[in-house]
DNA sequence: AATGAAAATGTGACCGATCACAAATCACTG
DNA sequence: CAGTGATTTGTGATCGGTCACATTTTCATT
């Protein structure tokens, strides 16, 4: 028997089975079977069962671009996020954990609730960022969108959202005008880690901040100010060094401070990387940790596990934050024109670079 | 002016143009705005010129919903990830680079040709995983699936996949069957480590390997026998140390070996955790690395450039191997029934845990 | 200039859900 | 037990693309 020496153009696709399907063999309309899938109160439970045997049987699973097409929901929800914080060139990690602690803590949401979660990676630094936002608002016509750092400050991108009349929610920063809000407590958790080391008989603290674009930073520097004041610690201008979040910026800070005629016993930094610089330095001046220096770092990345000491550090809850923006943006009790600001708890993580004031 | 107290309706959302309001704009059929989109050759400069200032003008995206319901492609490439590689409970990361840099790749790869990638985290263990892979099938009905580890190793989604017709793609390992099987060259990697160390003198080289359900840590076990048996090198059975990719088990590997009366002078670890116990043993045993030891570590995870000393390590390459696999599978060209190999080029990157055999 | 095949363009049906609305059933009242 | 309104079920249009096919235009060839 011969076929031909042509190859089979590909045999097509496995037929999923359709809301008519189910209704064939329930034996009621399409639209019964629909609003047993969207759980329509009013449905007696006797039809309810017979359409529920009947979707069990078939393994039915809605469309979700069907679902789209008909109705006004997408059932999708899209996440902004920031391509160079994820890998800086191709395939060098850089080890953010965003993305995987945010698909973790979207997606479950989502799953739960029949959604989905989609991923954006937009450059903050292209002036092309809302462009490529708009497109993908019209080709995927998201239900919500989740703006995460530093995409959560661009009131930019905000703007065109309200704009378009997609709900969306900012992760780690708040205009208080508009969006779901979702927040960490940073002045607390900078309180929370100064008094830390207060209660350790530190009284020369230091303070690395991050760039100041970021409300984290400005809130992360007044919990600080704050929980020294209280304690009526004295306060050096010096201690306050300026950061911007990055290696360098970190090292030549600590480097300043370690110079100083009145050196710190204690710094804070404002995040992991940072900190990790001021422990090199501390090697590099021949400071042991946490005996002659006490380190607290922000953020609680993975490789903070690996460094030596391992890191002391608060804890931002990413999943936790992601997983509550995509809940409200799924449940849409909150009217998205007017601001909402919801603050989850931190967590504060003692390692091993913490210990009592020297001497 | 009173407009009632009942808060408004969520206001419409803004309506983005469709292709017919293209083609009003430009004077034309909505089919050959269509093709105009779709890059069909039959249409002339003229007149696709005209249909391109019409969609630049209006800022038309197509609607990949749309789409997927009139034609039989959906734009959509589903990527499975293991659920408990992302993150080990709420919110803990344990820093496994393998989303965001999948995320990166795939994403790259799926935006150049308007598709998306859309995430699935699947338990291995669960035993729904089929039932999870067939539901997202039936739900989305994906152009391409991509599995990762250890899911590329599951044979029974794989025949779900080819069941329901549906092309994919693994990566990390291969049945030589079916589907697109990306791989990276294992045993050459572990040659090019073995051989590293055999260049700096060392003869008494140690092995811990991965767990054997992995075609790579089997592949990777061959690549060091190779080169060792190439350069006549001493083997003793007990260098060989089995592992199972966990920290511990790479402690204890360590510990046998350290303990040894014939200690090695160099071990490679078949990924990053177990020679970060390594590390910890070494420093246990106050074995100097990479003084009295030298190690090579598999994966590069990002926590490795934390590691002190900075691992010297075979980096996977895990988002140009995802962008292949994008590519694949969205370009068709290979048949997924037959099962095709493509092996990418690993990348050996020399840190400081390696240097001169001791004495 | 006539012819026919190939290339370019247009027309209307269709995918699988939801929506708006119509019809049937039920429950309660007088 | 008819009459009313609320609840339950059904019908057909619709979303925005692509597909199959019909039609028109182009152009080489006779």
């Amino acid at each position: 028997m011969v076929w031909g020496g042509e190859k089979l153009a590909s045999e097509s696709r496995a037929k999923s089975p359709t809301i008519r399907d189910v209704a064939a063999v329930a034996g009621v309309s399409h639209q019964t079977v629909s609003r047993v899938i969207n759980k329509s109160p009013n449905v007696k439970p006797a039809l309810r069962a017979k359409v529920q045997a009947a979707i069990d049987q078939l393994g039915y699973v809605p469309n979700i671009a069907a679902r789209r097409m008909g109705g006004n929901r997408s059932y999708l929800i899209l996440a902004i996020n920031d391509r160079a914080r994820t890998l800086d060139n191709w395939g060098v990690g850089r080890g953010n954990d965003w993305v995987d602690q945010m698909l973790f803590g979207g997606m479950m949401e989502c799953e739960k609730n029949g959604f989905r979660l989609i991923f954006d990676l937009v450059d903050t630094e292209n002036p092309a960022a809302g462009k490529q936002l708009a497109g993908a608002l019209s080709s995927l016509r998201p239900d919500g969108v989740i703006l995460t750092p530093p995409h959560s400050e661009n009131q930019d991108l905000a703007d065109l959202l309200v704009a378009n009349g997609t709900p969306f929610a900012r992760i780690g920063s708040s205009n208080k005008k508009d969006g779901i809000n979702i927040l960490m407590d940073d002045m607390a958790a900078a309180q929370t880690a100064t008094q830390c080391l207060l209660d350790l008989k530190h009284r020369k603290i230091a303070f690395i901040s991050g760039s100041s674009d970021y409300l984290a930073s400005t809130s992360r520097l007044e919990g600080y100010r704050n929980a020294m004041a209280k304690a009526r610690a004295p306060i050096q201008s010096d201690w306050e060094q300026p950061g911007d979040f990055s290696f360098e910026s970190g090292a030549r800070a600590a480097e300043t401070l370690f110079s100083s005629s009145d050196r710190p016993t204690a710094i804070i930094a404002s995040n992991d990387e940072m900190a990790f610089a001021v422990l090199h330095q501390a090697d590099k001046f021949g400071i042991s940790v946490p005996d002659d220096l006490s380190v607290i770092s922000f953020d609680d990345t993975p490789g903070v596990r690996f460094s030596v000491p391992p890191l002391t550090a608060i804890r931002q809850p990413i999943a936790a934050m992601a997983r509550r923006a995509a809940s409200e943006l799924i449940d849409q009790k909150i009217d998205v024109n007017e601001g909402a600001e919801i603050t989850l708890p931190f967590e504060f993580i003692i390692r091993r670079t913490t210990g009592p004031a020297p001497e």
